[in-house]
RNA sequence: GGUCGGUUAGCUCAGCGGUAGAGCGCUGCAUUCACAUUGCAGAUGUCGCAGGUUCAAAUCCUGCACCGACCACCA
């Protein structure tokens, strides 16, 4: 054996041995439970990143599960990841001078498909190279024709039971991206803006948006204000920028007397309270802000008789962006003496894009929603009723309150890449044909065969949110009776809302059970110091980089090591370090084994002395040491406690095992007894067997290369203390 | 405003009812003996503050103080 262990040599091969093997493909054993995890499906174009590496937690479930005999599936699958893909590929457009626009939508869909499958291979090695045992025979796509067909099913099942509907309303949409989005993509950040006090009629008041007030349909004040209260029900005649509009004062309970002055000019159109108050008074929908995020004074300009004046100013806002049309407002203003004030220090949440930072504009826009709350009672009431566990148990609570206090879920996107909505418009009657994916021949309600299909995608985590049972139905045959539902949810506590909520909704009511009965949650992987990592900050960690220095190993004993269940976790190279440092030692003890195997001319396993029969007080007491250990182990393993049972492993291996055992042992091996080689070859092999999930490649090639009862490969070696049939 | 989390050795964090733990760092000694990616020895903490429960509290309860995360339609 070499004098160092070097991971980059050896962990490719192992990993190799074991896929060939078919080692991580489970044999299906109808009298036994099966234990069944399903990888958060990374996105198929883009590098994994250190939150990824998380997942090793998920590989030390499986690899304990596998060797305690259980048949069992860790099911790998990449994510189209819509919105987020297109987005990567119209940057990837504009480095070429082009942009999606410049595409007919087969053309376009086609090119990111083929963009997605160049890269694609790459997050799956990485997956390897973490020592992943994924079952790749089962590997999924989200796009994957029975995927589709899955989701397609659910949408129409949804539709029929009337949980999806067709509505118009505001959108959280964003102009830059051109696509609009659910409650939770809207990225709130606090921002510094002016807020504006202007003259409107009689009254003063206090807005961040001027540029809205164009459309502005009434005036609202609390009923209780008792300086506005004698105008409620009156209809004013206000001066604006663009001449008098008559406006009507209306109550409304939410309206803070203390904000502002008191009183607030709605606009239904570009504001969600707003919109619901319109609702309530009968107020129009009248936007003045485009899908790009332009001012549109269309309406006004093709009024006839307009006052030059006005038709002037209104020309010089047309057509410009929010930003640019402000100061012009502000100027006119000023002209008219309708400005009283600027607050330039009003401080406010502002909702932005996710994904690019623009602002986030609510705008009117007809959609496709999921009705959220039949579904979320029966999320609920799994949690309650303990069809489904946390760890930890916090996020219970946390689930809960995500579940009670969901919108309705717009599952619309204006992208290309995803799944097309299976919904057809009639031209004749306006009313909407929904299928199973096939395509309607005519329109269901009046026959008419002028149908034109919605050109809308879905939310990616609509498809992703029956992920359980839309892979389990497609990979092979019976998987869905046998694995579903699945064991254990493992992800980031971050997508909690986005994801496993989504799932456990969408899951119990469509296959009447719950999509996996556990949920463990992991927290973020920060820097040494403690920071989030980011790419500006450069304080980012390559999982790839630390596994060519320091090996596999060694990143994933470091993740798990020292970390409790949903806590954040600052990771330094330096921790890495000394996982690697660990891996080294435990070379160096099998050096020193086979060092001794070699001077007593021991090249099989039962050359050695049998270890049943010890009974002197040295052997004894490592005897009774490691089963110690093992039941130790166990323990943290099956109460997910990984922390806790890395901990003991590394304890005893270094520091009773190598430190005192084997030092101990030296006189004794000097004088040439083989009973305490073949204890320690044992306890040595026990614990290797205890570590495997944590470090599979090192604990695999260490095992290889000595003697053993059995020629198995570790990976499918027993537990120890387990029945395996 | 609401919910949740954190506050433990110089740094980063485990532990969560029985007289303080790990990794890294630090100090001293050791090197042809499996490993310097090492060994041995050692220093460093009234476990945020104040009360309470208990034979016993870092660990449970209450309050407070700072940090942090997430949520919420204050224009």
């Amino acid at each position: 054996m070499d004098k160092n262990f070097v991971p980059k040599t050896v962990e490719e091969t192992v990993y190799k041995t074991w896929e060939s093997g078919g080692y991580f493909t489970p044999v299906i054993d109808p009298g036994k439970k099966p234990f069944s995890v399903l990888l958060p499906p990374p996105n198929a174009n883009a590098d994994l990143h250190v939150g990824h590496a998380m997942y090793v937690i998920e590989d030390i479930m499986i690899r304990f599960h596998r060797m305690k005999g259980d048949p069992t599936l860790w099911l790998p699958g990449a994510d189209h990841a819509g919105f987020e893909t297109q987005y990567v590929y119209e940057k990837h457009l504009a480095k070429q001078g082009k942009s999606r626009f410049d595409f007919d939508r087969e053309t376009l869909y086609r090119d990111i498909w083929n963009f997605v499958h160049e890269n694609r291979g790459k997050m799956e090695n990485q997956l390897r190279r973490l020592g992943f045992s994924l079952d790749w025979s089962r590997n999924i796509f989200t796009l994957n024709p029975n995927v589709i067909k899955t989701v397609y099913a659910s949408f129409k099942q949804l539709s029929d039971e009337g949980l999806v509907y067709r509505d118009s309303r505001l959108v959280n949409y964003c102009t830059k991206d051109g696509t609009g989005f659910s409650d939770l993509e809207v990225l709130y950040v606090e921002r510094n803006d002016p807020m504006y006090y202007m003259k409107y009629g009689p009254f003063t008041i206090a807005t961040a948006r001027p540029e809205t007030k164009f459309r502005d349909t009434a005036l609202a004040v609390n009923p209780k204000d008792k300086r506005y209260k004698k105008y409620i029900g009156q209809t004013l005649q206000i001066m604006g920028l663009l001449g008098p509009v008559s406006m009507t004062v209306i109550p409304d309970a939410e309206v803070d007397p203390e904000f502002g002055t008191g009183i607030m000019k709605v606009t239904p159109a570009h504001d969600p309270h707003d919109f619901e108050l319109g609702k309530k008074f009968n107020l129009p929908v009248t936007p003045i802000i485009d899908f790009r995020g332009k001012m549109d004074f269309s309406w006004f300009l093709n009024q006839p008789d307009i006052d030059p004046k006005y038709r002037e100013r209104a020309e010089k806002y047309h057509g410009k962006k929010v930003a640019v049309v402000r100061p012009l407002m502000v100027e006119d203003l000023k002209a008219d003496g309708l400005l009283v004030k600027i607050d330039e220090a009003y401080s406010h949440r502002v909702g932005t894009c996710w994904k690019c930072g623009t602002v986030i504009e609510p705008l009117p826009l007809e959609q496709w929603y999921v009705k959220v709350e039949p579904l979320a009672k029966k999320a609920i009431e799994a949690i309650k009723k303990k069809k489904v566990t946390f760890v930890p148990k916090r996020f219970e609570k946390t689930a809960k309150q995500w579940l009670t206090n969901f919108h309705d879920w717009n599952i619309s996107r204006q992208n290309v890449w995803g799944i097309r909505i299976p919904a057809w418009k009639c031209t004749a009657c306006a009313s909407w044909t929904i299928t199973d994916g096939s395509v309607p021949s005519s329109c269901y309600s009046c026959g008419s065969d002028a149908i034109i299909q919605d050109t809308d995608t879905f939310d990616t985590w609509f498809s992703s949110g029956q992920w359980p049972f839309a892979t389990l139905k497609a990979t092979k045959q019976g998987d869905f009776d046998y694995f579903y539902p699945t064991s254990v949810m493992e992800t980031g506590y971050d997508i909690l809302p986005w994801w496993v909520c989504r799932m456990l909704m969408l899951g119990i009511h469509l296959t009447g059970k719950v999509p996996f009965e556990t949920v463990y949650l992991h927290g973020l992987v920060r820097d040494g110091k403690g920071q989030k990592m980011s790419k500006s900050k450069g304080n980012v960690i390559n999982p790839l980089e630390m596994i060519d220095k320091y090996g596999a190993d060694a990143l994933r004993m470091a993740l798990v090591f020292g970390t409790g269940a949903g806590n954040d976790q600052s990771l330094a190279e330096d921790k890495i370090r000394g996982m690697r440092n660990f891996s080294n030692k435990l070379w160096n003890i099998a050096r020193f084994l086979s060092l001794y195997l070699d001077k007593f001319g021991i090249s099989e396993f039962n050359q050695l002395p049998p270890y049943a029969g010890n009974r002197r007080k040295h052997d004894d007491q490592m005897t009774s040491a490691v089963t110690e250990l093992t039941k130790k182990v166990t323990k943290h393993m099956e109460k997910y406690q990984f922390s806790d049972a890395a901990n003991a492993i590394y304890e005893f291996a270094w520091h009773t095992f190598a430190d005192q055992y084997i030092e101990q042992s030296k006189p004794l091996l000097e004088a040439g007894d083989k009973q305490t080689l073949a204890t320690l070859i044992n306890v040595f092999y026990a614990i290797l067997t205890l570590l495997h999930p944590f470090m599979p490649f090192i604990t695999e090639e260490i095992w290889s290369k000595l003697p053993k009862a059995s020629e198995d490969p570790l990976i499918i070696s027993s537990w120890p203390g387990s029945k395996q049939s």
